[in-house]
RNA sequence: GCCGGUGUAGCUCAGCAGGUAGAGCAGUGGAUUCGUAAUCCACAGGUCGGGGGUUCGAGUCCCCCCGCCGGCUCCA
């Protein structure tokens, strides 16, 4: 059979079954030397046959698929080495991933850092060796042979639930794997790699299956490339909100107190101030209504809400008060339900959108738990909109809306957006998830939003959006989510009257912008490495004074700063101007005010700002300025 | 929860093969009055995560527990 192919305009034919490699030739890129080619979106490697045609495109070692052949490759090099140094190892799976590669492995002892070592000396030799990559097609039962003869019990695992009659294989050197591929043509393009750490993960993903060790790795074309994102590891861990929050005095996590539970310093306090009066300003504005609720409540109200259903293994254990059990509250919308019911509703009022920064705790197990990103007790800046099932639409337009504006604020200008689709277990009818999950998918669209479907992954009642925002070194977050909900109103019986007088029952919708206070401030630490916008900063200014005699001027310009009601503090102790300017720099301020002879002199100050420009003012000018950069959110 | 690692002064860390703890920074006191990322001197500060055990003797060895770190599973 003759397979048809273009390339730049060309019409070129195959037979069936040609390997890639000659495409090489055939498409006189023997030069440029191609990794793979793709075929109609179809990766293909060189080793493998052509069996479809189309448009095709050379992968070359700049391409951005190349980069995930060549960790898939090293993931074979590392599996290898392994095989070598440590005989009976068994193997898991090996692909490549995002930032690098991994392979799983059996063994009965755990890998150390020595290991690690000698496991990268030994992949480097099989990269100096060039050994090419093969790859073959056996039957289903040439490989079952072929893996239960060296022992691979997870790989039998796998080919049994393999559909295809055929399964491909890839050999280099003594090293065989079962393995879809694409592959590069030899080992030797594996040039800048590294080991980074070893893990435990389960066989599958699945608790229940037996735990193998993960060996973690990247690996680059180019050194260079290794380097910098090694480089950037180190950045990370430079902004680790962890280490920002103690030497910044944000936050503290006490053993006393618990795992999970979050101390707010005053310096940390204070962002979280200013970031809930925004949050609360921003709400109001835009027909939000501001409600509080109790941290407890009856077990009685959780089992109406369906949370001592679906919820409980997240739900702190119930106490029991003059003979009645109580709970933590995981959520806030029972609470929110209440307040709906606590008179009757008509339609006129709709949309009512009740808003909540509702402190809630919720169980986690213990290895999950991550500074502020992952915690047991933390804020939501919740609310719930009921409405009518035509106001659903535009309602969740306007939350996309307002989730937008409160990210760009902070500085968040890219997102990843999923809609989660209704998951095996749910509530409601179908026809209600279809139409929510169109309702969502309209608001999305209007608004402009790329997404992708997270099928399945919806809440039991309801699905929901789930945004993640990009943080400056390009990792990801999920903070915004929005939902539908068509159980709760159901479970609490609520409705509202409409115009021909007879009850309703609204739809709600639950949403959290920033997500919990905790987590945002976790992921604002490290976005903005410590170095807050004015705006946000816990101290805004410090006024320094170079000497003694400069005390009483300074003191004059703290008093008229503090007075305007910025956050100022002074800096009068008896230490070179040097020193205290290192400090204020290390805490991240971002101006500092040097008062001096020269200054006393001409009755200006010079502002120093945490970048190191120099400015000058007169106080006025600078409060100004501080005044115009706080109104404007300004990031710098 | 599971696998691995780790836990010494507020912080960062040293403490070799078991002989009853050390540095820098921070803190306190003093001297210095010095203009853009660390002035000098002195002092104080630790039930070496907790409990049990081995030993004449344990920060160092063994057991149990707790926290933290890296992952897995789960998630705002």
């Amino acid at each position: 059979m003759e397979i048809k192919l273009s390339f730049e305009g060309k019409e070129f034919a195959v037979k069936a079954g040609t390997p890639a490699r000659e495409l090489v030739d055939l498409l006189e890129l023997s030069e440029k030397k191609p990794l793979a080619f793709k075929i109609d979106e179809e990766l293909l490697d060189l080793h493998s046959p052509v069996r479809h045609g189309g448009e095709v495109k050379p992968i070359f070692p700049e391409s951005p698929e190349a980069l995930e052949i060549l960790r898939h490759t090293a993931s074979h090099v590392l599996a290898q080495a392994v095989k070598e140094l440590f005989p009976g190892v068994k193997l898991g799976i090996g692909p490549a991933t995002e930032e690098g590669f991994y392979y799983d492995f059996d063994y009965d002892r755990p890998f150390t850092e020595e290991d690690l070592k000698a496991i990268e000396k030994k992949m480097k030799e099989i990269v100096k060796k060039r050994y090419p990559l093969v790859r073959e097609e056996l039957s289903r039962e040439e490989a079952e042979r072929l893996f239960s003869e060296l022992g691979e019990r997870y790989k039998l695992e796998l080919i049994r639930e393999i559909p295809e009659e055929t399964v491909s294989i890839y050999k280099q050197d003594r090293f065989v794997d079962l393995c879809r591929g694409p592959h590069l043509p030899h080992t030797g393009l594996v040039k800048a790699f590294k080991l980074l750490s070893v893990a435990g993960a389960y066989w599958r993903g699945d608790e229940r299956n037996p735990q193998l060790q993960r060996i973690y790795g990247t690996a680059f074309f180019r050194k260079e490339d290794l380097k910098a994102y090694l480089e950037r590891l180190e950045e990370a861990k430079r902004r680790d909100h962890r280490k920002l929050g103690r030497e910044l005095e944000l936050f503290s996590i006490e053993e006393e107190i618990g795992p999970g539970l979050i101390l707010w310093l005053p310096k940390g306090a204070i962002v979280r101030k200013e970031i809930e009066d925004f949050w609360r300003d921003e709400h109001l504005k835009r027909g939000y209504q501001l409600v509080y609720t109790p941290h407890i409540a009856l077990r009685d109200l959780w089992k109406i809400s369906g949370h001592l259903d679906f919820y409980a293994e997240n739900m702190f254990a119930p106490m029991e008060i003059d003979e009645r059990a109580y709970q933590l509250k995981p959520m806030n919308c029972p609470f929110h339900i209440l307040i709906y019911q606590s008179r009757k509703r008509s339609y006129r009022e709709f949309p009512i959108r009740y808003c909540e920064l509702g402190t809630v705790y919720r169980y986690e197990r213990s290895g999950v738990l991550h500074g502020l990103l992952r915690v047991r007790g933390f804020t939501q800046d919740d609310a719930h909109i009921f409405c009518r099932e035509d106001q659903l639409e535009e309602e969740l337009y306007k939350v996309l809306d307002l989730v937008v504006h409160f990210l760009s604020v902070f500085g968040f200008k890219e997102y990843q957006i999923y809609l989660s689709t209704r998951p095996d277990k749910y509530v409601g009818s179908e026809e209600i998830w279809e139409k929510a999950e169109g309702a969502l998918r309209a608001a999305l669209e209007k608004k402009g939003l790329p997404y992708e479907i997270d099928p399945g992954e919806g809440v039991f009642y309801g699905p929901k959006i789930d945004l993640k925002i990009r943080d400056v070194l390009g990792r990801f977050w999920q903070c915004s989510t929005i939902q539908v909900d068509f159980n709760i109103p159901e479970r609490f019986d609520i409705s509202y009257i409409g115009p021909d007088n007879r009850p309703y029952r609204p739809i709600m919708i639950h949403r959290a912008l920033l997500g919990s206070l905790e987590r945002f401030f976790g992921v604002l630490i490290e976005h903005y490495a410590g170095a807050f916008p004015v705006w946000l900063s816990p101290v805004q200014a410090v006024v320094m004074t170079v000497a003694d005699r400069h005390q009483e001027f300074a003191e004059m310009v703290y008093a008229k700063l503090a007075e305007a009601g910025f956050r100022v503090e002074r800096d009068f102790r008896n230490e070179k101007l040097g020193f205290k300017i290192r400090e204020a720099q290390v805490k991240k301020v971002p101006y500092m005010i040097i008062v001096g002879d020269k200054e006393l002199e001409n009755s200006r100050i010079t502002v120093r700002t945490r970048k190191g420009e120099n400015l000058e003012f007169t106080i006025e000018e600078f409060a100004e300025r501080l005044k115009e950069e706080i109104i404007q959110k300004i990031i710098w």
